[in-house]
DNA sequence: CGAGTCAATACGTGAG
DNA sequence: CTCACGTATTGACTCG
């Protein structure tokens, strides 16, 4: 793929205002923070519980429901919600876009026209925003939500953020959040899942490492009809000694990455 | 209790 | 249409 690319500063992003970024405080929760060693992976504070066991539908307090709600309406009025942006015609006045909070009233940064020209699907961010406000509580408004597509220079920064640390301060947040034009809400959630991606990717890694390579190469698979013929008798299917999926994910949490049907190429190449 | 995390999953979107 | 990927939401949890 020819890309054509188009230079612009990072630094004239982030260095409007502020300098020195990276000699990152601790947050209040993460002590480890700046470790850019390969151990940051596994490390936490503390245990947690497993995450992919506990099913448990339990229901939770409406109460506490009810204070997500109210904390996340106020996060969330400048979250880029959706079908409410595209499916509806903005009725917005004035004060609407006024009530915008992640001060979008700057100019357009430079990376902006880097990326409009190359990403000539991608929706304009700042359009959307525009669009966000003031259709809270539009009459037909349904519960879509809408996918920002953060531009290529967006996910750039923070991909190199990252990689310098893998947690922030929440005035680092908020500064790369305004450098990046963006909520401080959607920065949180990108790093937070883009840990989460990697700690899936280096997981999924020592599990193949560890894994004899034959495992994920030859596949034993009754003939299960030939000719019209079949190949089997009905009780040596009901006493398979292959673990069956649904258990083997159970150990192995991440085996739905490996599966051993699917090409190499396939497996967990972005780790879904 | 509020704010943050992880883990899982829902959902939108583009590519094939 | 299906799939892969990326972003958003949700629930359980920890910490100060």
């Amino acid at each position: 793929m020819a890309e054509s690319r188009t230079s612009f500063s990072i630094n004239d992003i982030l260095t409007r205002g502020r300098e020195s970024q990276f000699t990152s405080p601790v947050t209040r929760r993460n002590p480890h923070l700046c470790v850019l060693d390969k151990s940051d992976l596994q490390m936490k504070p503390v245990s947690r519980k497993e995450g992919w066991n506990h099913v448990s539908p339990k229901d939770y307090s409406e109460q506490k429901k009810r204070i997500r709600f109210e904390v996340k309406s106020n996060i969330q009025s400048t979250r880029i919600m959706a079908g409410q942006c595209k499916q509806y015609v903005r009725h917005s006045s004035s004060s609407d876009e006024t009530s915008c909070e992640d001060g979008s009233t700057g100019e357009e940064p430079e990376y902006d026209d880097c990326d409009k020209a190359k990403n000539k699907q991608l929706p304009d961010i700042e359009q959307v925003k525009l669009e966000s406000c003031g259709l809270g509580d539009h009459p037909n408004s349904s519960k879509k939500r809408s996918r920002a597509a953060f531009t290529h220079a967006q996910v750039y920064e923070l991909e190199r953020r990252f990689n310098l640390q893998r947690y922030l301060s929440g005035p680092e947040r908020a500064d790369l959040a305004g450098a990046l034009k963006l909520t401080e809400t959607q920065v949180k959630i990108w790093f937070q899942n883009r840990r989460y991606k990697t700690k899936r990717r280096q997981m999924a890694a020592e599990f193949a490492a560890s894994s004899p390579p034959a495992m994920a190469k030859k596949v034993a698979v009754k003939v299960l009809v030939r000719n019209d013929q079949k190949q089997y008798r009905t009780e040596e299917l009901s006493s398979s000694p292959v673990i069956p999926l649904y258990q083997a994910y159970q150990y192995y949490p991440y085996m739905y990455c490996f599966q051993p049907w699917l090409s190499n190429g396939a497996l967990c190449g972005g780790m879904y």
